[in-house]
DNA sequence: GAGTTTGAAACT
DNA sequence: CAGTTTCAAACTC
């Protein structure tokens, strides 16, 4: 709150002193103290939420401007980006000038450096916040949204009961969200910029201290970028030191700043009406605005691939490569030799599709230097039809450093990163068991899939190298086996059998269902991830590796059917309630939309991101899915039956999916009251979702529904736009 | 390394 | 959908 204070006092001084609000006050009869009032009320509406019916056509215009407007920002602060780069991006997008006008203002209002200082106080949250920040800049834009959807745990963590940062988190994730908008008119613009002075509200707390500095009155495009980079890069490597974290949150509150004070002049000088529409409007649209952004990421996500399938892929795949080093990334984890991490679980459908895509276009060239496998790992699309998420995938490795322990690919995942091992060949040599034991031994990261099939023809799920989409590979000792690249007709078909069966056969089995944070506090615990359908042990106690939820290194859950469950990372009896709880903590009423939310940055995983595509080739899709969106769209129209049921439970069981429950999500839907769930119910194809085979209950289902429902989001946005 | 146990996958 | 069978990994000795 103080923090909040002291940003709009320190808004109020830049007013009284930027030519603009001269130019205001000569203006209008609006006085200086009222500008004050306006300010303060101006963030306290920010917060309300807003009853759809507030939403108009002109908001989804705003989003559009919104988001180009983030766009740049996010691009600008591409690592890899040369500032020539961002200046391309910016120019393209004609939001330069813009940009300039920013720039500008933003010396205008400079803000006083006294104020700054007394801002000092809760730097420690700042840096936090602003790191985070720092992290989805510093990924492409891609990356960003990609955060968002996946970013729950990224974004929660420590600040989860930090309310405004959280918002504020959201909000401008939402508004990178909203970047892939492709037209913008001024007076999108305009609202635009007022929205930012929100965010500068929100951010206040932490931007005022970050912000402050000597230089920033002199920002330019293309100055306002570098800085951008430099902090992002500084961001990269680890935020141990604290000097750095104090420039990157330079740059990044630098950012907000300026957009603030872009805003700021619009609200004074803009015209009446527009000012009006900024002020209760772009207010009274925020949580449209939050819900929409969510809601269209997924298109505006698609949107923006398409237009940057070619050129942005490039700086997306060299973003998460160099990103990947410093970030923490997946990478580093899979090698590391610690297997908790390895085995954690895997993230999120989507994620775990993510780390094996990207980790198939870097990880795989390594391995194909090192290792004589069979490597040949076809970064193309073909091997991964839904490749347009791969967006989300390049992005979520870039951002890797919040998720990094969440994200930690799947057990397979590590497994098949496992391939990466040296030793490989060796391996090879001894007798299948004996190299599993030895995988074993050494850590999951190194462990690989080496199945030892005898009857199933390695063609069926029972056969970890198929489960896993890869083909087998010489150490592998299967008899008869066909899961090889020779015999790919007949592993697409089978595939294709078995996914018409189950679209999430191929699906990674632990999905993300929370922020990293908590993972992180809970080492051993990754309450934020599950096993997707849940265990069904009866004699292991779900303490063995029989028990999936156990060998995926996450907690049972509602979901599973175990009996005597003693599962170390979290039993379904309610051991591990208190996580569950803080998961849905700030969880709206609707549990599912949540979810829904959530998993909406999954689908990718479904089938080809499968984590074992790391170290070996991977099995392609049947042509037929190729280019289409992720199996679990796919399963979408598949299988209406399950969904019915699945469908239910959203309805039905929100306390269940509360417990799934992401943060980020709930700040949404906390904003937006339910409009939006509404909204999403609505539009969800809940209906068509498939539920695994076994999932009886709603329960269980409710995170595989959510999954397919993801879909349906864009159906949503029309919702929401009203 | 052989044999047993276990639970997922597949089948009915 | 429930029950059974098949299968291969995990585990034990």
């Amino acid at each position: 709150m103080c923090c909040d204070y002291q940003v709009q006092f320190l808004l109020f001084v830049d007013f009284r002193d930027s030519p603009v609000f001269n130019y205001i006050n000569s203006l209008s009869p609006i006085k200086p103290v009222k500008s004050v009032h306006f300010t303060q009320t101006f963030s306290n509406i920010s917060f309300a939420s807003l009853p759809s019916v507030f939403t108009s056509p002109h908001v989804s215009t705003l989003k559009d401007s919104k988001f180009l407007r983030r766009h740049q920002f996010s691009d600008s602060s591409k690592p890899e980006l040369t500032s020539e780069d961002s200046k391309k991006v910016e120019t393209s997008e004609g939001s330069s000038t813009v940009a300039q006008n920013t720039s500008k203002q933003h010396t205008d209002f400079n803000p006083s450096n006294s104020i700054t200082e007394t801002s000092a106080v809760p730097l420690n949250r700042c840096s936090n916040l602003e790191s985070r920040k720092l992290n989805h800049k510093a990924v492409s834009p891609v990356t960003m949204n990609t955060l968002k959807l996946v970013g729950p745990s990224a974004s929660s963590g420590p600040f989860n009961n930090d309310g405004p940062e959280n918002r504020v988190e959201t909000e401008i994730e939402g508004i990178n969200q909203l970047h892939h908008g492709k037209e913008v008119s001024a007076c999108d613009w305009d609202s635009l910029l007022s929205d930012a002075s929100e965010l500068l509200n929100f951010d206040s707390p932490s931007d005022t201290v970050a912000y402050k500095g000597p230089g920033q009155s002199t920002l330019d495009p293309t100055s306002f970028n570098t800085s951008l980079m430099n902090a992002n890069a500084q961001a990269n490597d680890e935020n141990d030191n604290s000097s750095e974290n104090n420039e990157f949150l330079k740059g990044a509150a630098e950012n907000n700043v300026k957009i603030a004070s872009t805003s700021l002049n619009n609200f004074e000088v803009g015209e009446p009406v527009e000012d009006t529409d900024n002020e209760g409007g772009s207010n009274l649209y925020r949580g449209m605005r939050r819900r929409c952004l969510v809601f269209e990421m997924m298109g505006s996500r698609r949107k923006h691939l398409e237009e940057v399938s070619n050129g942005s892929s490039v700086n997306l795949s060299e973003s998460s490569q160099t990103g990947l080093p410093s970030n923490n990334s997946l990478l580093p984890l899979r090698s590391g030799n610690d297997s908790s991490k390895c085995k954690l679980p895997g993230i999120g459908l989507h994620l775990n599709a993510i780390a094996s895509n990207l980790v198939d276009h870097k990880v795989v060239k390594h391995e194909n230097l090192g290792s004589g496998r069979q490597l040949i790992i076809a970064p193309s699309s073909a091997a991964y039809p839904s490749m347009g998420s791969g967006q989300e995938f390049i992005t979520k490795l870039s951002d890797a450093p919040s998720f990094e322990n969440d994200i930690g690919p799947a057990e397979d995942a590590s497994k098949a990163l496992g391939f990466v091992g040296n030793d490989e060949l060796s391996q090879s040599q001894t007798s299948p068991r004996k190299k599993r034991r030895r995988a074993d031994n050494a850590g999951d990261a190194e462990a690989c899939k080496r199945c030892n099939c005898k009857k199933s023809k390695c063609l069926k799920l029972y056969c970890e190298c198929f489960a896993a989409g890869v083909y087998c590979v010489e150490p592998c000792a299967c008899h008869e086996c066909f899961n090889k690249p020779i015999h790919e007709d007949t592993v697409l078909a089978t595939r294709k059998q078995i996914e018409s069966r189950n679209p999430l056969a191929f699906a990674p089995k632990v999905i993300k269902t929370s922020d990293s944070t908590q993972e992180d506090e809970s080492s051993n615990t990754p309450a934020s991830a599950r096993h997707k359908r849940g265990c069904n042990c009866k004699k292991s106690g779900c303490l063995k590796k029989y028990c999936e939820c156990y060998q995926g290194g996450v907690g049972c859950s509602i979901n599973c059917r175990c009996e005597g469950c003693k599962n170390t990372f979290g039993r379904k009896d309610g051991s591990e309630i208190e996580l569950e709880v803080n998961e849905c903590e700030g969880t709206g009423s609707d549990g599912s939309l949540q979810m829904v939310l959530h998993n909406e940055s999954e689908p990718v995983s479904a089938t080809p991101a499968t984590p074992s595509h790391f170290g070996r080739q991977s099995i392609p899709l049947p042509n037929s899915l190729k280019g289409k969106p992720p199996r679990s769209f796919l399963a979408i129209g598949a299988s209406s039956q399950r969904f019915g049921k699945l469908n239910h439970f959203k309805i039905g069981m929100n306390k269940q999916l509360q417990t799934v429950g992401e943060n980020e999500i709930p700040d949404i839907l906390e904003e937006n009251n339910g409009s939006p769930i509404s909204g999403v119910k609505s539009c969800s194809p809940n209906s068509k979702r498939v539920s695994p085979p076994h999932s009886s209950m709603g329960q269980r289902s409710s995170r595989k529904l959510i999954l397919q429902s993801i879909p349906s989001f864009p159906c949503l946005t029309p919702n929401t736009e009203q």
